[in-house]
DNA sequence: GGAGCGATGTCCT
DNA sequence: GGACATCGCTCCG
């Protein structure tokens, strides 16, 4: 697993419904560039946030300053500030006008593993499984703000943050309830990697 | 290993 | 003023 050829996803990938984008996600790459280092990890956790049907997603509400980039074009970061402490990083889905979006929710840490010990102010020798399983802790690890990245092209490698596909196969998958949610709890729009030690919890733990 | 809870900023009503 | 797509710590088993 030296340098594997890596192609950015194509902006039709996202222009889809995040029900059938969010299933495709898992086993592709987040790559982000951290001043000379490059930060990889493997996707292995996600969740579909729809528009005005679904009660949980910030879109629902309607179009405001803070959600703007789900009703944006498609392939886009979408990063939001949450409980006064952790950043989330979504992707935007559908097309320009269209709200729908995907929650990165856990990572398989590929490369610059250090460095995401350093952004997490966590010791290295502590249990890797710690470093980007949840959507606070992948943000952080990543360095992923909303003032840095929100609004960020994520087709464009040159944009320092983006999504590419090193060739792996799809992996097997798990459909679940989505997590940390309080409204619409029922929507079974959780994707994971079936027995990846790096989800952030629940059912793929063993 | 799981329930309970505080920390804390930003947005919207 | 309240809600919030979280995390890490305590306390209890």
């Amino acid at each position: 697993m030296k340098s594997p050829k890596l192609s950015s996803l194509p902006r039709a990938f996202y222009d889809r419904d995040p029900r059938l984008v969010g299933p495709d996600l898992l086993g592709k790459i987040l790559a982000r560039r951290q001043g000379r280092k490059l930060l990889t990890g493997r996707i292995v956790e996600v969740e579909a946030y729809l528009g005005a049907d679904d009660p949980a997603a910030h879109a629902s509400i309607g179009r405001t300053p803070r959600n703007a980039v789900l009703f944006g074009p498609p392939g886009h970061a979408y990063v939001y500030f949450i409980y006064g402490n952790h950043y989330c990083l979504n992707v935007s889905c559908l097309p320009d006008g269209v709200p729908g979006g995907i929650l990165f929710r856990a990572l398989e840490p590929i490369g610059g593993i250090e460095e995401m010990f350093k952004l997490r102010r966590i010791a290295e020798d502590s249990d890797l499984r710690r470093l980007t399983s949840g959507p606070g802790r992948l943000a952080a690890a990543f360095g992923i703000t909303r003032e840095r990245d929100n609004g960020k092209d994520l087709i464009d490698p040159r944009s320092g943050l983006h999504i590419a596909d090193d060739g792996a196969p799809p992996p097997r998958m798990l459909i679940t309830k989505r997590i940390g949610i309080k409204k619409a709890v029922e929507m079974p729009f959780r994707y994971v990697v079936a027995g990846n030690r790096f989800v952030s919890r629940g059912e793929a733990l063993r």
